[in-house]
DNA sequence: AAACTTATGTGACTTATGGCACACTTCTTC
DNA sequence: GAAGAAGTGTGCCATAAGTCACATAAGTTT
């Protein structure tokens, strides 16, 4: 399979392109390149402007920002066939967070000015993002405040599921963190999962969680 | 002032267009129409396709909706200068509550098949509108999460801040309601109005809420 | 291996908020 | 104007979650 044509796979996989036509999307595929990272190089920082789009080829990038105490928080681990920076490709502004290679990896990249002129050689698929844009407004402002009033274990079990979905049963995450994910105390973190593992829904280990029962987890995250 | 003049004048007031450029704000007034509405007259219904963006010239615009009890909830008064179904306009989405003309009112009425075909006749207009949905998405995902988190008596005042700058200091809204907008139970809202009217902050009145100073409600919004 | 540091586990207490119960008041309707 | 509905004021208790305090465990540095 072509570089481009394994790039649109990547993109149709993602919410806000996977209403564009194949054609569509082949031909926004075909303006990207590819970028290498050796471990632990910095993609960008927070700050940065935010003049492209990733997506993992191979390899894993660490989202993470600087806490104000100095400690770092990693808010998220892209792994292969991850997009990142959906938004930043279109409007340029600033990177929130820090990204890192944790391992050697090969990201596709769809720069800013490509992608715009892109858009405006095709006003019918700008016309297009903005569907999916008001879309992801109207998602976004239905499940936000609905999913802040959930009580603490259907966060948890929810990010969680999320957290599995991008790498298996193993998630590697200190529950301090976790508890920065959803909002919360690290010891309420640690008393919701020390009830789960009573359960065997999952068993704990410094700085991993062993998921065992996804299907009751899932249903904890239904709020059933 | 012509008709395109004072609804262009309304655009430029809210932030989804304040960014456009004053000829291109007066080309898409140029597309409106206005629509006459008497007291309660229904302008459009849960379900409905949403197929134009409307702004107040003059009268007020309830946007409620059915609660599963059957009861009716207001989500919102628009007044004059107020536009509402700024995002149906560009994606046609259906409407997520109903509207009804509180008293007889008159419209400026932008249709999206006219503002779509403005749109792909001028490609640059839609990336600036691309721009500025980013913006709306990034604004959202910031403040909801925060929002959110934050003590009730922080949540009221912000929202009391903003009825205030729509209908001035007397808000006319049940504490039922003001429960529903900010996501707490009636009981609690009523408890922390009692705690500002003994710091005379404001008074209260069956249905209808006097603000009688808004530099400390303003303080408590702010959370410092 | 001893000293440190970081992560986890748990008990005790506090606080914010929700929910129920019920009294009271204002408006509407017949 | 009597009866009912809708809105408001308040006391009481239950609960979820934060905070503090400390113990223990697992890695890391010297």
């Amino acid at each position: 399979m072509s570089k481009q044509a394994e790039f649109a796979v990547i993109l149709k996989m993602n919410p806000m392109f996977a209403d564009l036509g194949t054609d569509e999307l082949q031909r926004i595929a075909g303006l990207c390149h590819t970028q290498q990272l050796a471990a632990g190089e910095v993609l960008f920082q927070k700050g940065d402007a935010g003049d492209a789009l990733f997506g993992v080829r191979r390899g894993q990038v660490r989202i993470e920002t600087g806490a104000s105490d100095g400690s770092r928080l990693t808010l998220n681990f892209m792994g292969p066939g991850d997009l990142f920076g959906e938004v930043a490709v279109l409007d340029g502004q600033n990177r929130t967070a820090d990204a890192t290679a944790g391992e050697p990896s090969e990201l596709f990249v769809l720069r800013r000015e490509d992608f715009l002129s892109f858009l405006e050689r095709e006003p019918k698929v700008a016309i297009k993002i903005i569907m999916l844009l008001c879309q992801r407004i109207r998602w976004q402002s239905e499940r936000m405040e609905e999913s802040m009033l959930q009580p603490l274990p259907v966060r948890l079990a929810r990010r969680l599921c999320a957290l599995a979905a991008d790498f298996g049963s193993e998630v590697h995450i200190s529950q301090e963190q976790l508890g920065v994910f959803v909002g919360a105390a690290r010891e309420s973190v640690n008393r919701q999962l020390q009830l789960w593992r009573k359960d065997g829904i999952l068993d704990l280990q410094r700085g991993r969680i062993l998921l065992q029962n996804m299907t009751k987890l899932a249903a904890v995250a239904k709020n059933e």
